[in-house]
DNA sequence: AACAAACCCCAGTTTTTTTAAGGTTTTTGT
DNA sequence: ACAAAAACCTTAAAAAAACTGGGGTTTGTT
């Protein structure tokens, strides 16, 4: 009898006992599965590197948004998950997403390269099981609107850099044109012509930019 | 009771017939499972031709390979993925591939963007299930291997060009450097400098042709 | 109408990519 | 072991692409 030991981060107390409890009561092979829980960013490192000295984590469940969207925090669940590879490279990673925002997404698959990810509404007990007996056998597990991101990411040709998808995040949370300068390192008049480039490549020449984010979501970018 | 129409096509007589036997026998809510089959592009091409102006398929299974590795034929799987895409779009693709060759895969998921994409060795009776219900439900359905390709490319940032990509394919068939012109829109020049462009970005400096081909291998580029 | 933001265009500059030409090193076949 | 072929490197010039600052016009808001 294996013990299967998993860490589950979460800000939210209740989703985070819904986790707990699903998870302890999968039936798989001979394996007894203990799961341990966390509700901050500090929390989360702190067990993770009690685990370092003991039995380390199989697998440790991660929610990208470990607070309130307004609140400023220096932390967030992908630093958490880039942090925790290091620490613990053979652990498996999943990630939890209340967003099935390309972006981060893509953000994360680059950053961390989980084993898992997991937009929330696709969780209930079946996919939970599903996630943690895929990616211990055979990695990785991405549910159902996850894969239909990535889907859209990789059917399409254009490949923008770092500067073109701040440009087009910043558009899509409100940025305001003439402020982009501030977030991007590049003069205005740049900013207008990668704007223009971009929704040539979008096809939404002459459009606004509600057309170009519209655009760009479509095709997987944020 | 509706019925759930399938056509596989597989230059491979028997194979194929090991495809309809599994999946006539699937058992899915109350949908009645018919199978036709095709072994060549143009007996593939004609079945879907014939269908347009009946039923249409639900569902294609297409082998990316329709004909020995060695013989020189018009067109192989691909084509007739793309084709079929536009005589029905709303048929569901599956692709099935032998090898687990990236290239390729990343190759098809940009020209068709099947719904699923199978790599033989993770076919069996039960993934085969999985792939009918997951594509007629809530497609995308990849298999494991073919989710290894795809994790691959989405977790790594370098990004090629329609060169790059050429050059290191045509290299790993074995094309030599100095033919290289003939296959590229460069000059002799350029594509020497390109290589070396690459070599720095998968690390490889100084180091042979081998070496570039294995690392862009590991990271899911060929 | 008046203002701000978005958008467009141009000309000069910088950066990146391509190219040709000529060289050295490595590999390959015999 | 040798010669030829292929691979690789360097340099400098040309071309293409991207950036920038300074104009302007259009669009939208109040």
């Amino acid at each position: 009898m294996k013990t299967l030991r998993i860490l589950a981060i979460d800000d939210h107390e209740m989703t985070m006992l819904g986790y707990k409890f699903i998870l302890e009561r999968i039936v798989f092979d001979d394996h007894n599965i203990i799961v341990d829980t966390a509700t901050t960013y500090e929390a989360g490192k702190q067990k993770i590197e009690e685990s370092l000295h003991s039995f380390k984590y199989d697998i440790i469940f991660l929610d990208v948004q470990l607070f309130p969207p307004n609140e400023e925090q220096p932390h967030n669940g992908e630093d958490l998950g880039i942090l925790a590879r290091k620490l613990v490279p053979e652990s498996k990673i999943i990630f939890m997403s209340s967003f099935s925002d390309n972006y981060r997404i893509n953000s994360i698959l680059k950053s961390v390269d989980p084993d898992g990810y997991m937009v929330k509404t696709d969780i209930d007990p079946k996919s939970l099981e599903q996630a943690v007996k895929t990616v211990t056998t055979q990695p990785p597990y991405y549910s159902s609107k996850a894969l239909g991101a990535i889907r859209k990411k990789m059917s399409n040709d254009i490949t923008l850099d770092e500067n073109d998808k701040k440009i087009l995040y910043h558009l899509s949370i409100g940025t305001k044109t003439k402020d982009l300068e501030k977030h991007i390192e590049l003069s205005s008049s740049s900013i207008e012509n990668r704007k223009r480039h971009l929704k040539s490549l979008f096809g939404t020449e002459k459009e606004n930019d509600l057309a170009l984010i519209l655009a760009a979501k479509n095709r997987g970018f944020i």
